[in-house]
DNA sequence: TTAATCTGTAATGTTTAGTATTACAGTGCG
DNA sequence: CGCACTGTAATACTAAACATTACAGATTAA
């Protein structure tokens, strides 16, 4: 799975559990381990889509814009990784009729694939799993 | 989505639509498009796993062992890319809450994420992707 | 019994995708 | 103004995917 979505997801819960103040993204990126840039990319693209506000300058940073059971993992999914379960095949061959219809069966079953996965991931929101890291285990 | 996962699935589907003679890797990877090491490697891996019989030598090659409908992708999936979905979190704060449960968090998520896609690429046979393929759209 | 054709697999090189780093412009606060 | 942020492009680095080479073992046919 694609690691921009878990940051995404990781980025989303962290702001969830700050609701009082704007985070940094360097806050955020030193509780997930990665680079401040790469984080800001990811908070970009979440506020782009409405789900963070940012604000730039001295005591700026970011903050979770909408409601926590507003926002669920397919949602996320949706903008960070779409189409990540469609194979990518390589140009396989037109004379053969399995090289030349394979790539177009795969499409559609793995489009299918997605689409079920969807509805799994659509029951869970950042709620829910504000909850489920809170419980520690 | 894993690519020897796909070829895996051209693999099986190319042998299923030459039931009579033995092919070789030669001939399965010029349909795939890759090269017939690799073919060879995933080729190896279903055989370890029963789904087709190999020879070597002069007129050897590949062979489906099982009927076309006792292989679904489901099957294929667990020895080609079982695992896939689950996040590859990079080390994240364990001073941090959200850093410290995050990775086990996702990790349930997406094994249940795994699990549900297997019912759905369960319904998917060998035979129901030749088919597909027969089509030709 | 030797040459040709195949599988099986290890080792190595190459390409590509993922990720980090650097750099710097723009914004807002004190 | 100067500092602390976001925003983003450009570049460098690293790891994963993939191709290639190499060669041993099996089987058949000449």
């Amino acid at each position: 799975m694609n690691s921009d979505y878990t940051l995404a997801i990781h980025s989303l819960t962290y702001l969830a559990l700050q609701p009082d103040r704007m985070s940094t993204s360097d806050a955020i990126s030193e509780s997930a381990g990665v680079h401040p840039v790469r984080i800001r990319k990811v908070l970009s693209l979440l506020k782009k889509h409405g789900f963070i506000k940012s604000k730039e300058g001295t005591g700026g940073g970011f903050l979770f814009a909408l409601d926590l059971s507003e926002v669920n993992l397919w949602d996320i999914y949706k903008i960070t990784s779409e189409g990540a379960l469609k194979p990518k095949c390589p140009e396989s061959n037109e004379q053969c009729i399995v090289g030349a219809n394979m790539q177009r069966v795969l499409c559609s079953i793995f489009l299918g694939a997605e689409v079920h996965m969807g509805e799994y991931l659509r029951d869970y929101t950042i709620k829910e799993v504000v909850e489920l890291v809170r419980e520690r285990l």
